[in-house]
RNA sequence: CGGGGCGUGGCGCAGUCCGGUAGCGCACCUGCUUUGGGAGCAGGGGGUCGCCGGUUCAAAUCCGGCCGCCCCGACCA
């Protein structure tokens, strides 16, 4: 029988034929009924509870779902996760029903994540008003046009989804929103008498990255709190900024994730400073160098460190014969001299920005000290290209040098960039290639024998660096960047013309900053950071639900009982998960619970009852105690209070 | 984009070298027994073996192409 399905051919016209649909059997029916109240379902209520209550204290009375029964929730639970998953917070996520994944770097969030993801935002929502943000919502597809107008339609590459509508209009997927903020921003700010302003909010974001990995550490779609400041002068900027960087702070203890806030790059966003407020875990894809003397912290993009530079009189150049020797270890050992007395050439192909949006390449020579790295971001940067690639063999040959041997000295001016090392500026005598196969050239010196084209700080830190504000080693390690903060200035509102009058009269650009927050990709954080060998351990400012309720009655009289106690517990506003699951053994319905890692767990069976009560314990914690059925809802009350309350922050 | 790996019921896997009835564990459905840390017995349902093409009497298996997913290197919340 298979009357629910319609073939549109079959009518010649999709809808025209009713569709009738196979109604419930008197079985399904029964059992639907001992799982679901007829009328008014328990766990709908509306709460005036204490536990619910404004940032400023009030008590806020809604009418919400506080309670879920086990054998009614969308997402079960898995007892081998999928085998093409590394990272433990994703396999528990995904074993414990929280999400589920579609496509590379594309997740859905099942119930459980998704209400954790609203108490996440709510967090958010509470600290971005308490600096005085305004929430609004902007959309996920942008006009183009929006975009060429900042430039960065054409300075972003394939990370950007683009698409046109039905009338050949370029649209595009919202990486970000400074764009529609600067618009807006445009028509709804005239005067220096609306600034200081902040709007915010939750919304999607899509980037095409080269690679997703890591679960829901770095996925293409996401879900972003952002929020963008506006202000008349870099003063205003800079307090709003520094408000966010609390509002920061105060959001990473209240998800119970520590937070370590570093310098970092700017990226794509552009403008100056900028901090990233990194999760510390080895399965981070960041690198960080830390000093744990001074506290100087710092993405190891842009981390500053020190180098004494070679001393000594400058002597004439010498070329040697050194067969073989492609690499700084074979010249080394070749010449008896240590790394540090040469110079090492990293080759990029770095693309500019041309004529109507046109990309040049051009070819990057990044000189830095023999046995350190250079660092792409800052050779980037310096060299003002929009990307960098490694370059070809035959791409630095073409520019007159040799790979392996290769050096600036003889080579023509302008045919490649050359970005020098300020340590490589500042020493004489070292040495490099003779951009001839087999040869080198010893007591090279920049300035004399070539000249740069930039200088700068090209080389990666590395660990025991000596620390650029204070001198102690460098400590590296690695992190997951969870938010980030970022002085833009006013390249959005010159490129959009968002302008204010100020007291003279005169038109003048806002200045913008930047602040985001991937909701998502907290969590998996919060997962990381909280679980165990069983599963997780949320915090409960994060968990879906307070409370595990597991029946483990095996009389009629006894279910009835844990019915009762679930229905009390949601009437009076305790977030419950209620497994009522019937003909499972106990160890099922613990570890399901223990998986799923409420903070809080109640037991009901003959056992608890004859011992008085219900058993209450924490997720983790051996110990357990028996409450009277009578004092649970006061009791749980205490105990979330208490879970609460080691979270919360004096205001 | 370069390198590596993998696609077989919801999940985990075997079968592929050496072509011939699609299999195992978990999960699911029915019944009975069990019941405080992943139960037992009996019965049952579910898979165009990623897709397309080729070779062959015969393809999960061999060949070619494509797609998807995962991991390692260049982008970012």
């Amino acid at each position: 029988m298979k009357s629910y399905r319609c073939r549109a051919e079959s009518s010649g016209r999709a809808g025209a034929r009713p569709i009738s649909y196979r109604t419930a059997g008197p079985r399904t029916a029964g059992r639907l009924a001992s799982r679901v109240s007829p009328r008014r379902p328990a766990d709908l209520v509306t709460i005036p509870s204490p536990l619910r209550t404004t940032p400023n204290g009030r008590p806020v009375n809604r009418t919400e779902r506080t309670g879920q029964r086990v054998s009614n929730l969308f997402g079960m639970t898995l007892r081998q996760a999928p085998g093409e998953v590394e990272i433990e917070s994703h396999s528990l996520l995904l074993r414990a029903g929280y999400v589920r994944q579609i496509a590379a770097g594309i997740f859905s969030y099942l119930p459980l994540a998704w209400r954790s993801l609203r108490k996440i935002e709510q967090i958010l929502r509470e600290e971005m008003d308490r600096i005085d943000g305004q929430e609004l919502s902007m959309p996920v597809v942008h006009p183009a046009e929006l975009w060429q107008a900042t430039g960065r339609w054409y300075d972003i590459d394939a990370t950007m989804a683009r698409f046109v509508d039905r009338r050949e209009r370029d649209l595009l997927l919202a990486m970000t929103h400074e764009e529609v903020v600067a618009f807006h921003a445009a028509s709804e700010i005239q005067s220096y008498r609306q600034l200081p302003a902040m709007v915010y909010h939750m919304q999607t974001k899509f980037r095409d990255e080269l690679r997703s990995r890591g679960g829901l550490i770095r996925v293409r779609e996401f879900i972003m709190k952002d929020s963008y400041s506006l202000d008349r002068d870099p003063e205003g900027l800079a307090k709003q900024y520094d408000r966010h960087y609390e509002a920061y702070e105060r959001i990473g203890r209240r998800c119970a994730l520590p937070l370590t806030a570093v310098r970092s790059d700017t990226g794509m966003m552009g403008g100056k400073i900028a901090h990233e407020f990194m999760y510390v875990t080895p399965i981070g894809e960041d690198s960080l160098a830390l000093c744990d003397a001074c506290g100087y912290a710092a993405n190891r993009e842009v981390a500053e460190f020190t180098l004494e530079p070679r001393e000594g009189e400058m002597s004439p150049p010498e070329r040697v014969h050194t067969p073989g020797t492609s690499t700084i270890e074979e010249v080394t050992g070749l010449l008896g001299i240590s790394a540090p007395e040469t110079g090492k050439m990293v080759f990029y192909m770095g693309s500019f920005a041309g004529e109507e949006g046109a990309r040049e390449e051009k070819l990057i020579a990044a000189i830095v000290r023999g046995d350190l790295e250079a660092n792409p971001i800052q050779v980037q940067n310096l060299a003002g290209a929009l990307e960098l690639r490694p370059a070809h063999e035959e791409e630095i040959a073409a520019a007159g040098m040799v790979p392996g041997f290769a050096s600036p000295v003889g080579v023509e001016p302008g045919a490649a960039i050359f970005v020098v090392d300020r340590w490589v500026v500042e020493s004489p005598n070292l040495v490099l290639g003779a951009n001839e196969t087999d040869y080198h050239l010893r007591n090279v010196c920049c300035g004399r024998d070539y000249e740069p084209t930039v200088v700068g700080s090209v080389a990666l830190a590395f660990e025991g660096a000596p620390c650029g504000r204070c001198g102690e080693g460098l400590r590296m390690a690695r992190g997951v960047e969870v938010g980030n903060i970022f002085q833009l200035g006013t390249r959005y509102s010159e490129g959009l013309e968002a302008t204010y009058t100020d007291e003279d009269g005169a038109e003048r650009p806002i200045w913008m900053g930047s602040y985001g927050i991937g909701t998502g990709r907290l969590l998996a954080c919060v997962a990381e950071e909280h679980r165990d060998d069983y599963g997780l351990k949320l915090p409960i400012s994060v968990a879906p639900y307070h409370v595990s309720l597991v029946s483990l009655a095996r009389e009629e009289e006894t279910w009835a009982t844990a019915d009762r106690v679930f229905e009390e517990l949601c009437a009076a506003g305790i977030e419950v998960i209620y497994d009522d699951r019937r003909d499972l053994r106990a160890g099922v319905k613990f570890n399901d619970a223990d998986l799923r890692g409420l903070p809080l767990r109640l037991v009901i069976g003959e056992r608890s009852l004859e011992a008085g009560g219900a058993e209450l314990s924490h997720r983790g914690v051996r110990e357990s105690r028996i409450i009277p059925l009578d004092d649970l809802v006061a009791e749980l009350r205490q105990e979330i209070d208490t879970l609460l309350s080691r979270l919360a922050l004096d205001d």
